[in-house]
DNA sequence: AATGACGGTTGCACGATATGCAACGAAGCA
DNA sequence: TGCTTCGTTGCATATCGTGCAACCGTCATT
């Protein structure tokens, strides 16, 4: 919409790429040398890109602090934390919650488990969106037309033999986990390693986040991981509770609409900082 | 330098400290709605401003991914990361990776503790440079000048009684970590958490990075720290070694320039993907 | 229901502002 | 020394971003 930030915003996964010098960004940006100069220097005066040693332009440090203080900021997040950190204690496998954006599924909170074989994932990471317990989950109840439309556009890589294959399987995988209201991926992903998983329901009765537990083979086995099932459950559920008063399992929540539930329930649903516009 | 980035670029530290609706943002921006509009619409294209349900803008996922991407093409990291790990299987503590940037210094890469009891830092947070270790060791070896102009400029918050007080004090600080080539923090952060750290070294003999290993108090003291301190400096000559082939202690690299050292010098100091300046 | 207030959105005319050009400066190389 | 390459600067042009005012949808109030 706006040309000039355009541009600049294209100069950003240009550098991801790795670093790249002033002829470089000109010419991927189809743009002469010194309009890049001037889109280069706003982005580091912004701290967003960093202009190393030998004159080449790189990400700079902004971002992470940026991405920082997003992360942070989310209230999902900051109310599943201990719930997180308290099921790994019973559990001691990682755990992970994920959100969906766009058209990605991220991580945006993990507790590592405490036994020494660790998975490699990252908070900020986008996940394997076709495989993933997590993915499963928050994509399953986009509404019928997202859902088809987004598992056309998608693609299905073999990651093992194990993974979903193609768009068809993808729908009928989402309307399993839809209708059971839990979802697994057993070495979809790396061969070895299997996670149960469970959606965050928000104010609406729509999957807002989603977690889940994983768990290498040579830990525990799948059918022992799934014994984890319930208490994986109840404490998405406890999550669920306290960020809206709604839960994804067990009898709608009509008592909610009901009565005054007094106990645990209407919790402001966001968290703002300061609400400084009366 | 181009005001419509500028002004693009302003919204994101100010999305950082939580979502805002298009009014606020125009307001802060001091633009009319309109105008903020378009630029949150590019903004939102590129993926690093995302609209939520109730309309309003906060950070999106982008940012992640592109923090990620970038912190993942740091060559420094990626040869450090086996050496952080490899120590922190040895001594059991949180092991932490820190590089200089503009005016912060941020942690790239942690290996979490393998006790209880963790401190609290992430991957792209800034360090608190007025008295981590990291930052002092990363300080210490500017150019004189640049010491100085930064020291004034900084703040020195009295994090707790053993923070450092202020530029003089932190000066003074920093030739000491210049002249022995190790750097501690006692408390000067956290009352309880203690650390020591070793600086990285490149091809042109100063620091491009600084490692240190943290504990608290209540796991071990100062003192038994402090016996840690050979693994440590060991830990980072490895890594200097690898990365530019010279070390930050011991006796200066002469064999790096005499015979063939053979075992485990003279790697690529720079892992570029493609390397365009001969 | 009707009214008003509020926040987001659109189209447009104006001119501020981003653009490419050409010339300059600074390294690196033969 | 001359040549090439790459980053940088000043400037005239017109493109592109800007603010305005009007419009639309939603919500709350009477």
């Amino acid at each position: 919409m706006s040309q000039t930030v355009d541009r600049a915003l294209s100069i950003l996964p240009l550098l991801a790429e790795g670093p790249a010098d002033l002829g470089r960004v000109a010419e991927r940006l189809g743009v002469h040398k010194s309009t890049a100069l001037r889109l280069l220097r706003t982005l580091h005066e912004h701290g967003l890109v960093y202009r190393q040693s030998d004159q080449r332009y790189r990400l700079g440090a902004r971002l992470f602090a940026l991405a920082q203080q997003a992360v942070e900021s989310l209230d999902v997040r900051e109310i599943a934390h201990p719930h997180l950190v308290d099921l790994n204690e019973r559990c001691g496998h990682t755990v992970h919650l994920a959100v969906h954006e766009e058209h990605e599924v991220l991580y945006i909170d993990k507790v590592e488990s405490r036994y020494p074989v660790r998975m490699y994932s990252r908070i900020g990471k986008p996940v394997a969106i076709t495989v993933a317990a997590v993915a499963k989950l928050l994509l399953a109840d986009l509404p019928e037309t997202e859902r088809r439309a987004l598992a056309q556009r998608l693609d299905y890589p073999m990651y093992t033999s194990r993974s979903t294959p193609n768009a068809t399987a993808f729908l009928k995988e989402l309307a399993t986990v839809r209708e059971q209201g839990w979802a697994t991926d057993l070495g979809g992903h790396e061969e070895s390693i299997n996670c149960i998983g469970a959606p965050v329901i928000g104010a609406d009765g729509r999957a807002v986040a989603a977690m889940s537990v994983s768990a290498p083979n040579v830990v525990v086995t799948a059918e022992e991981l799934l014994t984890l099932l319930p208490l994986v459950r109840r404490t998405a559920d406890a999550i669920s509770r306290e960020y809206s008063g709604r839960t994804g399992s067990g009898p709608l929540p009509d008592r909610a609409l009901a009565a005054s539930p007094a106990a645990a329930s209407p919790a402001p649903p966001h968290a703002h900082p300061t609400e400084d516009h009366p």
